[in-house]
Order: C-alpha cells, then structure tokens, then sequence
DNA sequence: ATGAAAGCGCTAACAA
DNA sequence: TTGTTAGCGCTTTCAT
C-alpha cells in the first residue's frame, strides 16, 4: 500500500474483534432450541414467552445478527433498491435521489446508489444489478443505446427508467417534457425583448442533450422574428459551460440570450459573461434548465425550468413499486410538465441588490417569481 | 399508487419479459452435462473445450446469469464493498467517493453508496452493512456516538472511518488535519492585514464542526493582536452559510475576514456579503475549506484550505483492501496533509475582471494562485 | 474430465 | 408449541 508523503501514519494494536459470523445454529445451541425455534423466535413467529426470551438472550449475548446473504437466497428478495445514476455530481440527481429514498424507505427498503459514470458503462451496471443484488432498480441513463435496450429486456429485475425510451420498449418510464419546457424557456426571453438566443447545449449524443437541443428547435420555430442558433459545450458542467459561452460572447455580434441546457452550464455562462465585463441580464440574459438549489444562490439568480426532479424520483419509486408486487401490470409511461421559475438573470431591467436569502423553488420566498406553466 | 394532477400518463401493453431467473440446473440440462461441470465450464475451471462449448451455448441461448445471493453465500464474499456517508449533497464527499471507486473497482469489487443521512442513521446503517451485504466498508460519519463506537466494535464487517475517533477506538482511520488546516487559514488572513475575524462554523456538535472551531480558536491564539470569534450556522450548506454570514455582516464594528467552515458556508457568505453591497475582498475576506471545485467557480474565487478529500478517500479505499486481505494486521491512522489555495476572496487589492477558466486545483491555470503549506 | 453429493445460513412445511 | 428436514442456487470436494 503507498502512501502520500504528506501524510502521517500511526499504526496501532488491533484489539481482538470479533470478525467471525456468528450463525442461527450457534444461537440455537446456546440458548437450548432447535434452531427452528430460534429462527421463529427471532421473527416474530409463534413461540413461548419461554423460548422466545431465551432466543433473543442468546442472539444479544453472542451479538447474532442474520446474514443476509442467506436469507435472500432463502426467501428470493433482498429488500435492497438500487438508483443507477452516470453523473452524480449533478445536483439534479442528488434531489431524485432523495426523493426515491423517502419512497423506498417507508416501504422498508433500503436504496443503495450505484455510479454507472466512473468505471462500469450502465450495460455493466444492468447486468450485475440483474444478478440478484436487489429486487428492482431505478436508470437514470445518460445515453441509450441498442445494447442497453437489450440488456434491459433481458434482465428478470423490475426495473423503471428516468429518460426518454424509444416508444418500441414497453417499460415503465418517468419523463420530463423537455419540449414544454424549452418552448417556456424561448416564450419568456421573447417576452423579454431578447431577439438574438444561442443554445448552450450539454454533448448532444446524450439523450438530455437530444431532447433539450429539439425543444429548442421547436421553440424558436414558432418566433420566426428572432434568430437563434447552438452551440455544445463538452459536458453537462460550470467548466464546460463556462468555456463554450466564453467562446459565443466574444463572436460578434454578441447574442442577448443564452439558453443553457442545464443549470450547471448556465451558471458557468454566468460567470463567463461577468468575467467579460458583461452585465447579467443587462447585456445578456440567461436561463438555465432543472432548477436546482445553486440557481438560486449565484448573482444574479438563475431562471430556469424545473423539470420537476423530485416528482420524477417520487414517481419513478412508486412505479417500481408497484411493479414489484405485481410484476406482470401493464407499463407506464408518465410525464411530468414542467414550470418556469423567473430570477434576475433574464429580466428586461437589473433589479438593485436587495437582502434576500438564496431561494429554492421550495421556499415561499420564491413563490413570487414562479410562473405557472402549461 | 398516487400521481401528480400534473403528469401525464401513459399505460402500455407488457411485452412478455423474462421475469423468471434461469438456475444453472437448467443450463446443465440444456447442455446435457452436470451441474458441476456446467459451474466448472462457466468459471474456467478445467473441463474439455466441448464441454465449454455446450455450456456457453446453453448459457447464452438461456440468457442465464449466476445468482448473487446463492454465489455470495457459497463463497462467504459478496464482492461489493460500501462507502456510507450522511450527507451527499456536498461535493467533497461526491469527490472521495470518486477515489474510492478508482481503487475498489480496480481490485474487482463494486462500490454501493449507503446514504445515511435521510432516514436512518448511521448506526443502523453499520448493523445493516454489517449482515453481509458487503465485504467491507468506508464510513463518513458527521458525529461519532457512543452508540456507533459500539456498532463499530461489533461489526464483524471490515471498516475503515473517514475523520477522527477517540483514541481508545483501534479502527482503521483517516483524518484530516484541521489544526493546521485552521493555522494556514489564519496565518494567511493575517499576513494580508485582517485583524478582525469571525468563524462561520457549521453545527459545532459534529465532529468536523467540533474540529474546525478547536482549529480556529488555536490559530487566533497564535496572533494575539488580533480579535476573533465564532459564530454557528444551522448547516454545512449555503442557504444556511447565508443566513449566519448575512448576521455577522450587519452587525457594528463589521469584521473584516470571515473563515467559513466549509466551501458551501463560505460561498453563502459571499452571496450575504455581494447582497448586503460589500466587496470582497476590498470590505471583507472570505475563506473556505474543502477547495471544492465550486471554489474556483465562484467570483471572486474562494480561497480554500485543501483537505485532500481525494487521497482521504484513496487512502481509505487502500486500508480497506489491506485488511480484508489480512484481516488482523494493526489498525493505522493516517493523518493527511492540508495545502492552501490562495483565491480572490482573500487578498489584500482585488484585481479587476480577468478572462480565465473557473479553475480547479488539479488544473494548471491554478497554479498560480496555490501556495504550498507544510 | 466428469458426476454425485455435501453444505454455505437461513426459513418453512410437515410431524409430532 | 416444538423439532426434524428439505431446499433456495451455487461451488467444491471426492469418487469415478
């Protein structure tokens, strides 16, 4: 093993621990009982008052506690979910997350997260998951391609996707209407007075990246007076972003919007303008996509669509649910819509600094800047 | 099952999906050979190539995939290790687990990420981890109880803790060094001319918390011409980082340094002070610790004491392969070496505008600004 | 090289 | 109410 040499390392004794697995048998044993007794004893079974009390002292005193290996393999459930997620340093993810947690939890599972993003493709991840880790799994897939479809055909693990499927796959599915939400996004800065947009987008072999980049074809379709074009950046980032929008605020002549395909990538626009002198939304506005909590913290606040991630998890988690305790029920598809949250980065006017603490969408201090949408 | 008035729903015929498992018995029948050669065929244990042949065919046309639990059982190892952590919305855990994934993944083992934040606490989260769900885990506690000391001590799981322990606790640990984080923070605000300092800390009765204030107030004692205080904010987060920022500001005489106890306190904090019309650093100082990438995208950047969450958890991520490969060898504590990056937030003259990437520590335009500490 | 059989730790069906 | 026993799916001796 190396270590950094910076760092101090202090080697101790180890006290002796017990990493032998005590099993039902030796508890059994101990406390006088077939271990049939003591298996019932310890979950609630019938049993005497007699027996159950000497099961559990024996368990406390020899610190039992059931493998769990074992016990799935004997009732064919693990009570373990999993939430297959490429990127999550995206915030976005991180409030699914937390929403299927609350989920999944409250019907006694327990989530566990795996990333798809750093070592293992999501094929990778479809097929492990597939071996019997856990009972059902929630994708979040950055890409879809052939083989994951395939994969996912094949595995007997319920599982519900987070994204856009081709209509050919039947499974259930939770989307967000990225159509919808470009068009509130375009709409608004027309409103605006803006007339010259540029697309931020994130890689668009991506199916976000897809999606987000034909809502906003489809929106400024329907302006024919205002000219709008895109643009890539390299990855759904601050970084990346803030380095694509340096490149179109330097081309002349300058747009007075950017629509930036994810939040991340509007704030790096930000920051790229106010690095360029450029006043926000003074000469430039700027919007970003899924509202997340740093939109509501940077200078000026981020606009943004929220695309409703909370729901999405929420519902994604109750989709697979249901799927478990009835495996063969039709699939659904449910989309959730939208909603245009306005803050200072895309008004007409620059609004003077006010005292006002970061807001999230959650928070009755931004209600005044929410627009219903649909 | 409850849905949003929101959402859209769509309700597809199931394709008839393979939900059944497919047991090596069955693929032994298919092949026409036993279950054991079946197993050797498939594990590359010896057995003739037509046997191989027949068995992979058999494998593939049936679309079989080795159970987990039952291989988990057989084997005594689950091949999956666990990184257990509170509070995943902050980036410099996302950053550990990274590391921790490099390591583990290149060692054959996948990694679950265990949030213990939401629901259940890190005491059960041990006791769960420690049924057999995993070979080994790392944990982040935010505090350290009697209660998880004991779980701890227990666990027949192997553990390696990210952050401090008492000292009668012979676990595998990495810590940080806050002490000399703190000093490096202090000594740099004073040599720029600050003499009034107030400490933004996150909730003193975790155990960064608890280490950061000691830190600090050891630090201050060092420079006895100068005042200091401590002040704490609700949470390790911005929301919160604004609110305690936005208190300190308003109140007579202004300080002018605050040492934020996180990034996220310390950006908060530069929000509450651009709100409240102050610059920075020309009216106040501002300082993180983490040197989270969020750090080199804020303007003015944020300078940071860098508590080497990558090698933390690389470290980590080591100690738990050596000691599942020997599971008694004495426990080590290794202590990593802070190093400071100096940003705009700090300095004594603020430099107007300039057109540079948000930069990280690991990328070369930051070199410039970073100073080596130790 | 192959097959029969034991057994990992647990739960549940059946008998007593 | 309790104990005996089968068996979840897999790997691995042990014979052959």
């Amino acid at each position: 093993m190396e270590l950094s040499r910076a760092s101090t390392v202090n080697v101790y004794n180890t006290r002796g621990r017990a990493l032998v697995r005590v099993t039902i048998t030796q508890v059994a044993v101990h406390a006088g009982v077939s271990v049939a007794s003591a298996s019932r004893a310890l979950n609630g079974q019938i049993a005497s008052a007699k027996t159950v009390a000497k099961v559990q002292q024996a368990a406390e005193e020899l610190g039992y506690v059931a493998d769990a290996t074992a016990q799935s393999l004997k009732l064919g459930r693990t009570n373990q979910l999993a939430y297959a997620v490429a990127d999550i340093g995206n915030p976005v993810y991180v409030e699914m997350m937390t929403a299927i947690e609350r989920v999944v939890s409250a019907s006694g599972y327990r989530l566990v997260l795996s990333s798809t993003g750093t070592s293992s493709s999501s094929v990778d991840v479809v097929r492990d998951l597939g071996r019997g880790y856990v009972d059902g799994m929630i994708l979040s897939p950055l890409r879809v391609t052939d083989e994951l479809l395939s994969a996912l055909a094949k595995t007997p693990t319920p599982v519900v996707v987070l994204g856009r499927l081709p209509d050919s796959a039947t499974l259930d599915t939770v989307r967000a209407d990225s159509i919808t939400a470009m068009r509130l996004l375009v709409d608004h800065l027309v409103e605006e007075g803006r007339g010259d947009v540029v697309f931020v987008n994130g890689p668009s072999d991506t199916t976000p990246g897809a999606l987000r980049r034909d809502g906003f074809a489809a929106a400024v379709a329907a302006h024919p007076a205002i000219s709008a074009r895109s643009v890539g950046a390299d990855d759904f980032t601050i970084a990346a972003g803030y380095a694509a929008a340096l490149r179109v605020l330097q081309e002349h002549p300058r747009p007075d919007a950017i629509v930036a395909a994810n939040d991340l990538i509007g704030i790096g626009s930000i920051q790229a303008a106010t690095d360029l002198g450029l006043t926000v939304p003074g000469d430039i506005a700027i919007t970003g996509v899924d509202n997340t909590e740093l939109a509501g913290v940077i200078r000026p606040g981020l606009t943004s669509v929220d695309l409703g991630a909370e729901e999405r998890g929420r519902v994604a988690a109750e989709l697979l649910l249901a799927r478990i305790e009835e495996p063969n029920r039709p699939a659904h598809t449910v989309t959730v819509a939208p909603s245009l949250v306005v803050r200072g980065s895309s008004r007409a006017r620059t609004q003077g600094p006010a005292v006002s603490p970061p807001s999230h969408r959650t928070e009755a201090s931004d209600l005044n800047d929410e627009r219903a949408a649909r």
